[in-house]
This record gives structure tokens, C-alpha cells and sequence, in this order.
RNA sequence: GCGCCCGUAGCUCAGUAGGAUAGAGCACCAGAUUCCUAAUCUGGGGGUCAGAGGUUCGAAUCCUCUCGGGCGCACCA
């Protein structure tokens, strides 16, 4: 249960049936935790939203709304404060049936169902199959892979989709530069890889497998022969690779759309078709763009998309001057494709280099779903590698480029994937290898990660101290949790019971790192409690000659446990039961 | 020239569908350990929320303009 969202009912309800605020709109009216925790545990802004209806002063109005709220259940005390808040205190009671609540769902707590199982598609990674994945990539793959997780935690049926965009001319490059791969396979000198093809080393056992397979059948071929049998070879080992870069970093799909099978499939015929029946396709001539000037620029005639009906700033050219399809054409297939298999919903995570692209994307969506449907596009900013506060010199040529693979081999997944949320995904990132190695407060993997140990690490010692049969599952969670009254203790409830709400907004934001934040936030009030302990003995978990509290307190480490658990299940991050 | 994103403490960044005295970490200063793991914790100083208008009970948050930074701008994907 989100406690907040509660709250907004009951208070709702009192409202709507007070007869001054008879026939009132009251949907701007919220309870929302207060963010200075001495005004108390919830705030409503009631009063204040509603009194010019009621044609009341606010505190007036907040008066007769207090006495109602006083009666409610859970409700300690109510005040009124500052412009016509109401503030309350939840008594103890409550917080505890919040823990109990906790306990009971363990790391499925924080599970919601305002999604109500509605649709989503999420379309994340879709990398270029040309080459591993860069730590770029890494980013958009975790964000896109943590953000269809935290959707389905929120109760909506998520589509986890990839889109290979195996068509056009990167991928006959791709071809170009594994023929050559070929070839130095059967023993031919091949030099330096020309300028315009790719250079990297991974093509080299790509080409022996070629070599392998076919021997010298391509060898001496002319392009036209061999360009499309090695081009899908390249395509396939190029999956294959970026699968296990994937699987590295523990990403999944439950989809992977082809864009080359779009276009053979008649998918872009079909797209472009819808369009033109709306006649929203044309053929025209654009603009120059203002400012610079390409070097190359021709006036053209071209086969565009109305694209300026639907937001964006010019039309768009659909056709290459060949005759194919532009990208653009190709991906509004697939979004029309996903829109067709009941997606209304679509969530797009693109580098943020392609930013000039969403107005267009966005158009498209309208347009082939009679506006029925939305596409939100995540940008995801630069990742910066750095040592020690330093850049990390890359270099393809020099061969010291560092692949996702090679960030994930030094540091660990788990590392990796939280990492990649600790910042808002439209600010840039950087990923200090020093940082994430250290074993301290700075670094916030390290700090989460000991607050989970931590919980296991007094549970463990418990044992040691009570004896094993003591600590059974059945006598923690069966504990007197009334024994709870330090205020320490309930505040580290209280910002526990906000972990359902807070997935909940992150969910409806779209934006993940809400979690990460909330986790550390989590981690440093549980450590604060243990310390507390050291000052005062009395506040230590375990009180050999008081087992009851002993009891009541085990039980918060372990939901302190869950909760922690709970998040990392979104981030797919494994929690550690000792730091050792 | 146009579009998108961004501008919050010395540094790196949060800021919960507009809420009360704007927060955290690092760094700096001062403290805490016979202890449930000191890989931690407590306290302190530090701000024109880039600037100017506007909307309203109330703005870091919404709108307009200005300044400053990043990205992108026809037949690349």
C-alpha cells in the first residue's frame, strides 16, 4: 500500500462530504509527506486548494477539515501550519503495521498496480550490429533494462524490444570489413585496413569462422557475389556478440525486430501506404537548412512526411534517391508494427546525439495511430570514463579503447548497472574506475551494498549470540513489534513504507534513478541507527537479556534487508550477504 | 539561424505531478572506536537556485525574454 496515496483517499473522502465543500472539485488536493520531517509524517494541502470555492479563509476551512482527519485511523495528531497546511503524526501503531506489511511481502514490497496491467513497449540498446558495445551503449541498455523492470513493479505489462538496425549502408561496410577479415584468414597479406571500413580486432575470428565454413568460395568473387551472404554472416556473429555483452551486464529483451526484415516484410510499404491514405505523404522540395550549409546541398525533390502536422519543424524524406527507404521510413514501420500489436504506450532510449530525431519520431507515432499513441523518448547522456579524476584516454586506432566488456570484466555487473543510474539520464556520467573500486561512503554501490550485508552481518551474529533456533524465521517474524518506540527506530520505518510510493513515481516519471537515491538514502539511515547503538547500548539490536526487543528489532533489520533487496531486484543488481 | 537538453554550495549532484527555513556526498574544520564488521558515525561553516519579468495564497519547479554551456540540424543510422 502507498501510504500516501491512502491518505489522499481518506482525506478526499472527508472533503467531499463536508457540506461547505459541497459539489467542489477536489482532484488538486494531495497528501504528501512534508519535506522538513518536524511538521510531522503527512501533509494536505486541502485547506488551501479548496478554500476559495468554499469562499472560506484557509485556516478557517483547515480547522473543520483537521477535526474530521483527527478520527482517522492511524492519525495520531493534526495541526495546522503556515499558509493552511494540515499537518499530522501517525502514531506508532501504524508504523508498525507498516513493518509488519514488510515483512510479510519481503522483497516484493513496493509492488504496485497503478500501471493495471496497461501495455508498454520499451525499446532499449538497439546498437548498431557493426561492433561490441561501447560503455555508451551500457548505459541506455541498463536504463532501458531498469526501466521496464520498474514499469512491471508497478504493475504494467512490459515489452522489452530490440531493434537491429541491420539495413542500410553501415552494415555493408560491416560486409566490406569482414571480407578483408576473410581473406587475411586464407593466408592473403591484407595491410592496413583502409580508411572508411571498420579496423577493430574482433572482426579477425569473425573472418577465420567465414574461412572456416566456406574455405575459399568467396575468395576473388566480384562485391555484387559475396556482399549479402557475408553481410548476414557479419550481422550474426555481430548479434552474437552484443548478446554476450548483454548478458555480461545482465540485460534482457523479449524481442528482437530486424529492421532488414521490416522492409522485406512490407512493413514500410504498409506504413507508408497508411500515410499516404491520409494523405500525409508527398513529394516536394525542402528547405536548405539555415546557418550551415552542407557542402553537398541540391535541390532535390524527395518523398516526405508531413511530419510539420504533427509537431515537428519540417517534413521529412522517407526515400533514398535509390529508391530505399530512409531509416526514418524503416523505424516508423516498426513503430507502427509495435502500435499494431496493442502498444499505444512506447518508450524509446536513445543516445542523446539522436535528440534531433525524437520531434520526428514522435510525429511518425501520431500519425500512423490516428493520435492515439505515445512515444516517450529517454535520452541518455555521455558516459565519461575516468581514473582518479582523470579521463581515460581512448583511441580505436591506438587500440585503447575501452569496450563495455572491458568495464564489466574490471568491475563487476552490479557495479556497472547501478552506477549507470545514479544520475538523472538526460545528465551526463562519469565513471570513475578509482571510485567504484573504492570501499567507501563515496561510492554509493559499496555503501548500499554494506547496508545489506550489515543486515545479514546482525542477524548472523544474533544467532552466534541467541543460538540458531532463537532467530528462526517463524520467531523474528512473529516478534512484538510494539516493542519498537525509539524514534530512530521509526524513522527508519517511516522511510521504509515510502519505498511504494516511490516506485510509483518513479514509474510514472520514467526515471529510475529516483530508486538509486532513495537506496542510499535507506543505507545511510540504517547505518546512522547501528551507530546510535555504540553511543547508547540500549539501541543495539541485540540485547542479550531482553530477547522480546531483541525480537521487534531483528525484525526491522530484516525488512531493512528487503527493502534494499526490493531495489535491487528493479536494478538487477545481486545483494551481497557479506562485504567480505 | 532553428530545435532539443542543461545552468542549484568551492566540486559532483538530488530536490518526490508548485508548498513551509532549498538538501546530500566530496572537500574543509572539530569530534567519536574495550562495541551488533571503524569499509562507519556525530557536529560546524558554506547559497542572489545563471539573470529579468509574469502566473498565484505560495515558484528552484509553470510561462516569456536575456546570458552561458552541451547535442543535433536534407538522399547517415
Amino acid at each position: 500500500m502507498n501510504l500516501f496515496r491512502h491518505f489522499t483517499q481518506e482525506v478526499s473522502t472527508i472533503c467531499a462530504n463536508l457540506e461547505a465543500l459541497k459539489g467542489q472539485d477536489i482532484s488538486r488536493l494531495t497528501v504528501e509527506a512534508p519535506r522538513d520531517t518536524s511538521h510531522g509524517d503527512i501533509t494536505t494541502n486541502a485547506a488551501m486548494v479548496l478554500c476559495k470555492g468554499a469562499n472560506m479563509k484557509p485556516r478557517d476551512l483547515a480547522e473543520i477539515i483537521k477535526t474530521e482527519i483527527e478520527k482517522l485511523d492511524g492519525v495520531r495528531s493534526a495541526e495546522i501550519a503556515g499558509p493552511g497546511f494540515i499537518n499530522c503524526r501517525l502514531d506508532n501503531g501504524f508504523w508498525h503495521r507498516q513493518l509488519a506489511e514488510i515483512l510479510k511481502l519481503g522483497t516484493d514490497y513496493g509492488t504496485s498496480d497503478i500501471g493495471a496491467g496497461h501495455k508498454v513497449n520499451v525499446e532499449y540498446v538497439s546498437a548498431n550490429p557493426t561492433g561490441p558495445m561501447h560503455v555508451g551503449h551500457g548505459r541506455g541498455a541498463v536504463f532501458g533494462d531498469v526501466l521496464a523492470s520498474l514499469l512491471e513493479k508497478a504493475g504494467f505489462d512490459v515489452c522489452r524490444e530490440y531493434y537491429i538496425n541491420d539495413a542500410g549502408a553501415q552494415v555493408d561496410v560491416l560486409a566490406r570489413s569482414l571480407y578483408l577479415r576473410y581473406l587475411q584468414a586464407l593466408g592473403d597479406e591484407i595491410g592496413e585496413i583502409p580508411e572508411g571500413l571498420y579496423p577493430g580486432d574482433y572482426l579477425v575470428p569473425v573472418g577465420q569462422a567465414l574461412a572456416k565454413r566456406d574455405g575459399e568460395k568467396w575468395k576473388g568473387m566480384a562485391e555484387d557475389k559475396w556482399l549479402l551472404p557475408i553481410r548476414d554472416f557479419a550481422i550474426s556473429a555481430m548479434m552474437d556478440l552484443i548478446r554476450e555483452d548483454l548478458g555480461a551486464l545482465g540485460v534482457k529483451h523479449d524481442v528482437f525486430t530486424s529492421e532488414h526484415k521490416l522492409v522485406s516484410d512490407g512493413k514500410v510499404d504498409e506504413a507508408i501506404n497508411f500515410l499516404k491514405e491520409n494523405n500525409l505523404i508527398y513529394q516536394g522540395v525542402l528547405e536548405p537548412p539555415k546557418g550551415q550549409k552542407p557542402d553537398d546541398w541540391e535541390m532535390r525533390e524527395q518523398t516526405l512526411f508531413k511530419a510539420t502536422e504533427f509537431g515537428d519543424d519540417v517534413d521529412r524524406p522517407v526515400q533514398k534517391s535509390d529508391g530505399s527507404w530512409t531509416y526514418f521510413a524503416s523505424d516508423m514501420a516498426c513503430h507502427m508494427d509495435k502500435y499494431n500489436r496493442g502498444f499505444a504506450d512506447m518508450i524509446d532510449v536513445w543516445g542523446a546525439d539522436h535528440g534531433g530525431y525524437v520531434k520526428r519520431m514522435q510525429a511518425a507515432v501520431k500519425a500512423l495511430s490516428n493520435n492515439k499513441g505515445s512515444l516517450d523518448v529517454k535520452l541518455c547522456q555521455m558516459v565519461n570514463l575516468m581514473d582518479a579524476g582523470e579521463p581515460v584516454k581512448m583511441s580505436k586506432r591506438a587500440g585503447t579503447f575501452v569496450t563495455l566488456r572491458d568495464v564489466i570484466d574490471e568491475v563487476g555487473k552490479d557495479v556497472v548497472r547501478f552506477i549507470m543510474l545514479t544520475r538523472k539520464n538526460d545528465a551526463g556520467l562519469d565513471f570513475d574506475f578509482s571510485k567504484v573500486r573504492e570501499q567507501s561512503k563515496d561510492n554509493p554501490v559499496f555503501y548500499v551494498q554494506y547496508a545489506h550485508a550489515r543486515s545479514y552481518s546482525v542477524l548472523r551474529m544474533a544467532a552466534e549470540e541467541l543460538g540458531e533456533d532463537a532467530v528462526r524465521d517463524d520467531k523474528v517474524l512473529g516478534g512484538d513489534l510494539s516493542l519498537l518506540v525509539d524514534e530512530s527506530e521509526i524513522a527508519l520505518i517511516r522511510l521504509m513504507a515510502a519505498w511504494p510510493r516511490l516506485v510509483e513515481s518513479a514509474a510514472e516519471a520514467h526515471e529510475p534513478h529516483r530508486m538509486a537515491f532513495y537506496m542510499y538514502d535507506l543505507a545511510a539511515e540504517f547505518h546512522q541507527l547501528w551507530n546510535k547503538g555504540k553511543d547508547d547500548a540500549s539501541l543495539r539490536f541485540i540485547i542479550k537479556d531482553d530477547v522480546p526487543l531483541t525480537m521487534a528489532r531483528l525484525a526491522l533489520v530484516r525488512a531493512l534487508g528487503s527493502v534494499i533487496a526490493s531495489g535491487f531486484g528493479v536494478f538487477g543488481v545481486t545483494p551481497k550477504e557479506e562485504m567480505r
